[in-house]
DNA sequence: CGAGCGATGGCAGCAACTGACATCACCGTA
DNA sequence: TACGGTGATGTCAGTTGCTGCCATCGCTCG
């Protein structure tokens, strides 16, 4: 990650990282499916954590809504807690655009999680994606204010903000 | 194309891509920037297709709605006039974790293309990112399903029934 | 003390890309 | 017709990500 910093992630040689690890390339690649997924190491954790809250949630909440109340769950312990490493972490992605492709797929599969999830609680067939990659969305844009603009708010709040935005946004 | 179909993604290499047009593996290189881009060519075509159809939606419309309408449009000459090739591309794409990325960051994209012609629209700073990925995520759901249920369905109509059925998400 | 096992090192090799330079076909012009 | 220039292609060498295979080493358990 210091040499992500550095030097920028392109830039950054797997044998570079190795030599300053005081470990073997070869070593590297045992811990690491590839150069990227150094990044997204807890993203796993992440999305037991989401799908554990949304199966929690509040049963006469809407799917998206649902999503929502999750994501804000998440978000406390898992952004707000500590918000200088996140911060830190998009940085890098975001001078990246292979890691950028690689955040994209994290985030595709967690919305797929987040599914399975809604499904349990009875949510319909094409429902279910679509609420879960409506709250993808708004945590998407949420996360990238919460970045942008340091100690203004809880990511928590940017989530809530969010979500009564895209409603806005349907007309109808 | 064919060798992707033939052998899938992975095990087809650039020297036999070059062999069989028979051309260099370095002018394969200076036609694409990657082995991937063979299978996003047209994406800037649809992009600009999608905005302008977006800039000339009903003004009355709300934001998502206008997304909305964009898609129904483009899928008319993009997809259903064709229904086959983006079928047999799509197969390909399904079966390579390394094309799903990269389809992904296109669709981000198409997606920030979008919002930015929302914003000329009026539509204010969080909205128009909404609403722009609130509207991909119901094509992405309509394209599925229309890929997996052939001839049911004009993807236009899919894309109708998967913007309703996401309102039904929001709850009240 | 020895057998087994998990983590690591070392090495060879493939495939995706890149940069630098040469070559060649074509096209407008003197 | 000959010439100069331009764009597309070929050639080659090199870097880097990544993988398979086998050897080694340390630790633990019987």
């Amino acid at each position: 990650m210091e040499l992500y910093a550095e030097h920028g992630f392109e830039a950054t040689t797997v044998a570079a990282i190795a030599d300053r690890a005081g470990l073997t390339e070869r070593t590297f690649f045992r811990h690491f499916a590839d150069k990227r997924e150094v990044l997204f190491q807890g993203s796993s954790l992440l999305q037991e954590l989401l799908v554990r809250e949304v199966q929690d949630a509040d049963a006469a909440l809407a799917p998206v809504e649902a999503v929502v109340a999750a994501l804000q769950a998440a978000a406390v312990g898992f952004f707000d807690a500590d918000a200088e490493r996140p911060r830190f972490r998009q940085a890098i992605i975001d001078a990246s655009p292979e890691l950028q492709e690689r955040e994209l797929i994290k985030l595709a599969t967690l919305a797929t999680a987040v599914a399975g999830a809604l499904r349990e609680r009875g949510v319909g067939e094409p429902a279910d994606r679509l609420a879960a990659e409506a709250g993808i969305a708004v945590f998407r844009v949420a996360f990238e204010a919460w970045v942008r603009e340091p100690g203004d708010h809880t990511l928590s709040w940017w989530i809530r903000t969010s979500a009564d935005e895209l409603r806005g946004t349907l007309g109808g």
